[in-house]
DNA sequence: GCCAACGTTGGC
DNA sequence: GCCAACGTTGGC
């Protein structure tokens, strides 16, 4: 028990899945699925709970930065599209006896002014962040409780609170 | 277990 | 589109 709401930050590509997605979404949740890393499977199996808090991050966009916040909503279970020969991230090695790939469920809480990754080199508490290590590549990574505080204490995510209440359902 | 070759990620 | 940095694969 009482491990706490931890933190992460989960990547998507927009023009795939967006945070815009996410919100119009059928209950505002939606699976995140496709992950084929290792590190970031382990993660999503094992340690990401429901409860816990998710940046939505925007990759591979210009320019690349946080768009968001979700959260938890179903704890990690086997990827399905992982044995759907047709899905992009098909993996034939596992099947639905033997999974090799999870997935979690999240559920949209609101979106911020964008943060672009420029912005978040230049804040000290963020520092060490995962996200801004050279050469990560990690799409679920976790964020400490320091990191989370000193991102939602900055200015983008004024009148989210608002935001989220009117777009609620 | 090593490591070269190849594939992927993702910022720019 | 480029390419640095990683991750994975597979021969040995």
């Amino acid at each position: 028990m009482g491990r706490g709401r931890a933190c992460w930050l989960m990547k998507s590509e927009p023009g795939v899945f967006s945070i815009e997605n996410l919100q119009a979404a059928r209950n505002q949740t939606a699976g995140w699925d496709g992950v084929r890393n290792y590190q970031a499977r382990n993660f999503l199996r094992d340690d990401v709970k429901p409860g816990d808090r998710v940046l939505f991050y925007h990759s591979s966009v210009v320019p690349p930065g946080i768009a968001g916040e979700a959260v938890v909503v179903r704890e990690g279970y086997p990827d399905p599209t992982a044995w759907n020969p047709e899905h992009a991230q098909y993996d034939p090695n596992g099947s639905p006896e033997n999974p090799i790939w999870y997935m979690v469920d999240v559920r949209f809480v609101r979106s911020c002014r964008f943060i672009p990754l420029d912005r978040l080199r230049q804040i000290p508490e963020l520092k060490n962040m995962v996200l801004l290590r050279r050469g990560t590549r990690l799409s679920v990574q976790p964020v400490t409780a320091g990191e989370w505080r000193a991102i939602r204490g900055l200015p983008e995510w004024a009148n989210a609170e608002i935001q989220a209440a009117g777009t609620d359902r």
